[in-house]
DNA sequence: TGTTAGCACTCAATCAAATAGAGTGCTAAC
DNA sequence: GTTAGCACTCTATTTGATTGAGTGCTAACA
């Protein structure tokens, strides 16, 4: 069957009335709200065939038509015209710039669950470029010496090593240099077996020190692989009644609690590198079991040097789309940004 | 009006199972349960009496009867018998000690949330005594140096100081010995503007920077005073009736959300210096008005070095609390072990 | 004097039937 | 191709009746 100009304006104005109510739409609403100018019955033969196509469904006889995913995905891909929303106060608020990561990102999640009505999440970058720009040892007493690694991004990590040895300063001195020498502007994994064995040998009668050290290192840099995830305004899902049952919904909090879970789609949208930026899933597209019935967009964000996050709304099914996509611009792009002020 | 013994072990009796069941319990249940041996009729007029002295109520006339806060308190302050609860699995878990602390924590908090069925929150430990225990400046490139903080408890701060000035490494480490002689093992609290100006005029003519590090040195210290804390469990609440409907809910998880609020139920519990290390809030009793239909319970923990933290419970006012008091002392009492073992 | 049996009364919860209303599909007319 | 009209379907809401748990009170009992 073809999808003539006119189904399709029909369509929008199902979705569009769907997505404001919350409610199954009947023919008579179109007939009256739209400037098609056709009557109730003819919109029934046109909404018959739309059904036939799959783009709407009924929930039950006689009841009015909601969009499917299918309708959904149709209405994203071609209808959706950005709205030129007002963003402004959400600019300046990123602008009172919070030099400490988390602490930023915390907010931008805050700022977007305000702003949307939805629940968000937000994931710190990962560093992909973990190259080690400054590395230091030093004694904080007798039998523990403290391990500072700063890579790429001035991300700071460190380290408390019990060591067995008395070192004097000296020893420690040369360690440090050593250590730079070798190891300076080297990501994680171009460390190899070689290298660690010409140190230890340099190293002397230290060498299960300098072992030590770099598995300290290793460790340090590794720690929050597993990413940090940060979510706000998981109880806006109430707010829609189609979540909001009890069963639904706490299984949509325990999501956002855990986190664990939230990674999945951090991992999905990340891993699309040929992405425009953002990704809709919708219903059961997503890959997360839990939020079959929402809807989730998500937006990858750039830091410089490769280091990626990802931003992410939830919301239900009749998520108002067009806002949704263009907060998310914004806000991927003041991030890009206060990236570029900061440097 | 005498609480007479026969009066108690009603009262004890409507708590009971009350705490089971959830519904409001009538005379005759009462005179069947317990081994009194009195009529449903005895046990009305005693219940009447109970209910005229405070102690319970009835939500409407012809339903049974649910304790008052004031019947709750009672109950916690007198009738309650610690269970010997097997808290193996939750010893062990600990035991394999996870030395991050923020971990550790984020693990207590999801073991106690499963083990209990109650939501709960755990604060990270506020350092009161915020000594200086090592201090070191370093030159990550040319115009940015890195201040390295180690206080008492091995708890690092690092902050990244812009510099205007060339350093060569001979200033540095002047610097660094400046710096650790006159600050080692003060507080925060203890570094006054005349040490400082004594610094800035043996640093000559770096004397800005000296400035500019002190500054950094006193922002990182500073930086979280707003205390961290790790939440988790809260879609538990779902598990009781007469705290999920949608405002409730909603309202309790956005309380769990924001965290801020939750700092109340912290400072409310460490002020009270003299407390016996488990406090009962119940009902009204709470600090915090979101949570006025639920009951908390909270600990206080204690890390050694003037490190206290708070432990929290939170659930309906049917809650446990034999359970809930007892699964606190042993945690406490496990956090106090791995703190000894660790040092 | 304390305890109990019995009865009238109250009130929330449950169920079923009635009703309203939104919406569809179909047909016949325009 | 479009529309008006009507019969039909199904959900949601309302209403009224019923049930049952529970109380308070009174009179009898030990």
């Amino acid at each position: 069957m073809q999808l003539t100009e006119r189904k399709l304006r029909i369509l929008q104005a199902i979705i569009r009335n769907y997505l404001e109510t919350g409610e199954p739409v009947g023919s008579r609403t179109i007939s009256k709200y739209t400037d098609l100018n056709l009557s109730s019955a003819t919109i029934r033969n046109e909404m018959s065939d739309l059904e036939e196509m799959g783009y709407i469904l009924q929930p039950h006889t006689s009841a009015g038509r909601i969009p499917s995913d299918k309708g959904y995905r149709l209405y994203v891909d071609t209808m959706m015209e950005e709205k030129e929303k007002e963003l402004e106060e959400l600019k300046e608020m990123m602008l009172e710039k919070e030099d400490k990561m988390d602490h930023l990102l915390k907010q931008v999640a805050k700022l977007l669950a305000v702003n949307t009505n939805y629940a968000t999440m937000i994931s710190a970058p990962t560093i992909h470029t973990n190259k080690i720009k400054f590395l230091q040892l030093s004694r904080v007493d007798s039998n523990q010496l403290l391990a500072v690694v700063v890579v790429e991004g001035n991300v700071i990590k460190n380290n408390i090593i019990p060591v067995s040895e008395e070192m004097n300063d000296e020893t420690l001195l040369k360690l440090n240099i050593l250590l730079n020498t070798h190891l300076n502007g080297l990501a994680l994994e171009e460390i190899n077996l070689g290298m660690i064995s010409a140190m230890k040998q340099q190293a002397g009668i230290h060498s299960t020190v300098v072992g030590d050290v770099i598995d300290a290192i290793a460790e340090s840099i590794k720690a929050d692989e597993d990413l940090e995830i940060y979510t706000s305004g998981a109880n806006n899902i109430f707010k829609y009644p189609e979540l909001a049952d009890q069963q639904k919904a706490s299984e949509i909090i325990n999501t956002f609690e855990e986190k664990q879970m939230l990674t999945e789609l951090v991992q999905d949208t990340l891993a699309d590198e040929s992405n425009t930026g953002i990704q809709v899933y919708i219903g059961n597209e997503t890959p997360i079991q839990t939020m079959k019935d929402c809807s989730v967009v998500t937006a990858t964000y750039e830091l410089g040097e490769g280091m990626r996050g990802t931003i992410g709304i939830i919301g239900p099914k009749r998520m108002d789309y067009d806002k949704v996509v263009g907060t998310l611009k914004t806000i991927t792009h003041q991030l890009d940004e206060l990236y570029k002020k900061k440097t």
